[in-house]
RNA sequence: GCUCCCUUCGUCUAGCGGUUAGGACGCUGGCCUCUCACGUCGGUAACAGGGGUUCGAAUCCCCUAGGGAGCGCCA
């Protein structure tokens, strides 16, 4: 029997990095054991789900590169099959009309919470003739004795006993199916053979095991992962920041980062922290996969961002760097090559979005110098090599880093002073801060128009502050 | 309220009856150094509490506490 997983969202949203870790493990198990993997949309919430929705999750799909062998599926073009099994339950006894009212069923729910039990529905019309003809519900009926024992891939063996749960609803008034039903028949006639889903699911899977068995259909194996939270260990939500995963490519992330780091939430392999998706289909095992819920650390997502952006071919980080500049105002195809600027940045940034920020001054002039800097670097002292150095730099003619490297060194060593005593200013000067690429390179990327244009800026600046 | 699930450094985790409780992020000290960063060497910090079982418990059992989920004509 070859493995197959699914994916199965609701489209009612973005993807978020919960369900990505969910669709992760789902592809990973998948591939692993060299079966398949569906995408499947759960859009039977005809009021909530949205094409929007739809799209931006197959957008993230693809972002992540989280291939699927079969679909998107979805939900609402299977109505049809959806009728026909609730009319086949029908037909065999498993299931009853019911026109309990709203009002009915509001009196119990209350009544089973004030007498300190669990609310179920009673079961009134299991026994009662509702004619077809009349608005009604159908339920399944839940088998009253004994229990439905789950042997879950993560969590071990959970038993519950069939007294806690009721006969719930499978079509509603309005003729759609349910939840409940649409995934027992999905996953059936889809042939599913892992179901690997979040733990908020953990409740509903008894009542879809009885559904299996009403039919006679073989139960898949089922896995339910512990949720994601946020890192003050609540819920995740959009206070935490950022939860979309497109979001998460707009900062600047790499999609083998987030990946990475979302298959280590709950999952591990020994001591070891990186993982190539290629490893990773060959170490994953849902067995590995903890029970309990993490939290989210932004933090760690971004050391393993600057690791794979230190790992990242730079023609590969300058394609995905450009669009990040657009933040900034600046449109980096007229100055310096990108290329060049990855080199020198990608070892100093841990997001993509924070590369271009500090890549800024490649492209143009800044107004004011960072003022503690300034402070610092660029006293009167700093005056006479400041000019030495500009007078060499006026005279370059190989605006490259050698020589550029060579005319600092010289000077410095000329004038007996340690290679700071002149960098320092110099890189002020020409940034506009203290923190840079070598000295070499960034002159290099400014330019020497625009860096002889801003040492007589700082030449200035350390005058004017003189004078005071 | 009821049912189910969970509980090792601040965070992610290793551990699967005998370990100085290991690694990673973060924080932090040193080194490297023209700055920042990278790199590198070190430091900080945990078995929720209480009972058992056992020669011996982070590991097995029970209770308590805390956290989460579910109890929809949502998925």
């Amino acid at each position: 029997m070859t493995v197959r997983t699914r994916f199965a969202p609701s489209p009612t949203g973005y993807l978020h990095v919960g369900g990505a870790r969910t669709a992760l493990f789902n592809y990973l198990y998948a591939r692993k054991h060299g079966g398949q993997f569906v995408l499947r949309i759960e859009d039977t919430d005809l009021e909530r789900s949205t094409p929007e929705s739809v799209n931006a999750i197959l957008e993230g799909m693809t972002w992540l590169a989280l291939d699927y062998d079969e679909g998107p599926f979805y939900q609402t073009h299977r109505f049809d099959r959806y009728n026909a099994v609730i009319d086949e339950m029908m037909a065999k006894g498993l299931a009853y009309r019911c026109n309990c009212s709203r009002e009915r069923l509001d009196k119990l729910r209350e009544d089973a919470m004030a007498a300190k039990e669990k609310p179920r529905y009673d079961g009134h019309c299991r026994h009662q003739h509702v004619s077809a003809d009349e608005p009604h519900v159908i339920r399944f009926k839940t088998p009253m004795e004994g229990s439905v024992v789950i042997d879950d891939l993560v969590r071990g063996r959970v038993v519950i006993p069939n007294s806690e749960l009721d006969d719930l609803i499978i079509r509603r008034t309005d003729g759609s199916p349910t939840y409940n039903l649409t995934v027992v028949v999905d996953d059936h006639d889809m042939a599913i053979t892992h179901v690997i889903r979040g733990d908020d699911h953990l409740n509903n899977t008894p009542r879809q095991i009885h559904m299996y068995q009403a039919m006679g259909w073989e139960l898949p194996a089922f896995g339910h992962v512990p949720m994601i939270l946020g890192d003050d260990g609540s819920r995740l939500s959009k206070r935490h920041g950022a939860v979309s995963v497109m979001q998460y490519r707009d900062d600047g992330y790499l999609p083998e980062a987030l990946l990475n780091y979302l298959v280590r939430l709950g999952w591990s392999h020994g001591d070891q922290e990186v993982f190539s998706i290629d490893e990773m289909v060959a170490l994953f095992d849902i067995a590995d996969v903890n029970k309990s819920a993490s939290s989210f650390s932004t933090e760690k997502l971004q050391w393993l961002n600057q690791h794979y952006i230190k790992a990242s071919e730079p023609t590969h980080l300058a394609r995905l760097l450009s669009p990040q500049f657009a933040k900034f105002d600046i449109d980096p195809s007229d100055g310096a090559d990108l290329i060049q600027v990855a080199i020198a940045q990608q070892e100093r940034a841990k997001t993509l979005e924070e590369m271009a920020e500090i890549s800024a001054f490649i492209y143009h002039d800044f107004d004011d110098f960072e003022e503690a800097a300034a402070k610092k670097h660029l006293r009167p002292v700093a005056a006479e090599p400041l000019r030495a150095v500009r007078d060499r730099l006026a005279s370059l003619d190989d605006w490259s880093p050698e020589p550029l490297h060579a005319v600092v060194q010289t000077l410095a060593n000329e004038m007996q002073l340690n290679m700071g005593k002149i960098a320092q200013p110099l890189r002020v000067a020409v940034v506009g801060r203290a923190a840079s690429p070598g000295i070499d390179v960034t002159l290099y990327l400014v330019g020497k128009p625009a860096a002889l244009r801003r040492i007589d800026k700082a030449l200035a600046f350390i005058e004017a502050r003189a004078q005071n």
